[in-house]
DNA sequence: ATTATTGTTGGTAG
DNA sequence: TCTACCAACAATAA
């Protein structure tokens, strides 16, 4: 589920959920998830109330009164329901949850995770994880010139291998890169080094391109996994955005997943390969590496 | 049964 | 100290 796009859309549901209001009950039994006791999680959050809620990159934050703040990544199948009745059961792969009132309403927030690759931190100053993190391209877009170095100093490093380094621009992942490196037309095995200023500005353009697509795609209610992603979310009981039953899960990407589909600019078949572990589908003519 | 998956991290080797 | 590489984490679906 998670790149940039989705952690903005799973934001700005908690900010409905949760901005404001009263935390009434708090749980978080899975070490994986939560290091600390489970007796601190619920210690340190009952009574709190919720200021903002915030987000860089794949990390959200939470901040609280009395100067708390929740972290949260969601790993690679994490994502947050909620439900409006009280009803207290326990949704399947539900690894943490809060139990809020905001006025009159009283709801449950609940972090779903079925790998429990997700964290959860609690806090009273910024962790490295996310102090360290680079610019976020949508909300602080993207500066060529911070880039630039950042780029050239890698000597052996892909390009993509780089874009997913979360100190180069927070929020990136498998999915983005492949996208905006079609976009901007560059080979994803070029050395990070051997970019151009050309190259550099046309993916400072692209990179928001592919962002702003999944968004956009995100809030018509596409389906948002991949067609052979390895978990499909279902069961969710979320008030605000119920499930639609019988929707045809589909690929809302123009090159991630489409390996053998002709390439949407030139129509030569797309092909797929791994690079630094990851799937990479590119265009061999669009992106070929240029010599230099 | 085998392979693949949107992300990080910790160990190791250089 | 920095960089590169890779297994590991866990669950599910094709």
């Amino acid at each position: 589920m998670p790149e940039l796009p989705d952690v903005e859309n799973v934001r700005r549901r908690l900010e409905r959920w949760l901005r404001g209001a009263r935390i009434t009950a708090a749980r978080a039994e899975d070490r994986n998830i939560y290091r600390a006791t489970p007796r601190s999680f619920a210690q340190k959050l009952v009574g709190r109330r919720v200021e903002t809620v915030g987000r860089k990159g794949k990390w959200l934050r939470l901040v609280l009164d009395d100067e708390l703040l929740v972290f949260a990544h969601l790993g690679m199948t994490g994502d947050f329901h909620a439900s409006a009745r009280d009803d207290g059961a326990t949704e399947r792969f539900e690894r943490a949850r809060l139990e809020v009132i905001s006025g009159p309403k009283k709801s449950i927030v609940r972090y779903i995770d079925p790998r429990r690759w997700g964290r959860i931190v609690l806090a009273r100053e910024d962790i490295p994880a996310w102090t360290e993190l680079g610019p976020d391209p949508l909300t602080d877009g993207i500066d060529v010139a911070d880039l630039r170095p950042k780029l050239s100093r890698r000597k052996r490093r892909s390009i993509k291998e780089v874009l997913l380094e979360q100190g180069v621009l927070a929020g990136v992942g498998n999915i983005l890169a492949t996208e905006a490196l079609w976009k901007a037309a560059i080979d994803p095995r070029a050395p990070a080094a051997s970019l151009g200023d050309e190259d550099i500005r046309r993916l400072a353009r692209a990179i928001p391109w592919a962002i702003d697509r999944q968004l956009a795609s995100l809030a018509k209610g596409d389906v948002d996994d991949p067609p052979k992603a390895g978990v499909a979310r279902r069961s969710r009981i979320d008030v605000d955005d119920p499930p639609k039953a019988g929707v045809a899960r589909r690929n809302p990407f123009l090159i991630y997943g489409r390996k053998g589909e002709p390439c949407p600019r030139c129509r030569t078949p797309l092909e797929r390969f791994v690079l630094g572990g990851r799937t990479t589908t590119f265009c061999p003519r669009c992106q070929e590496r240029r010599r230099r």
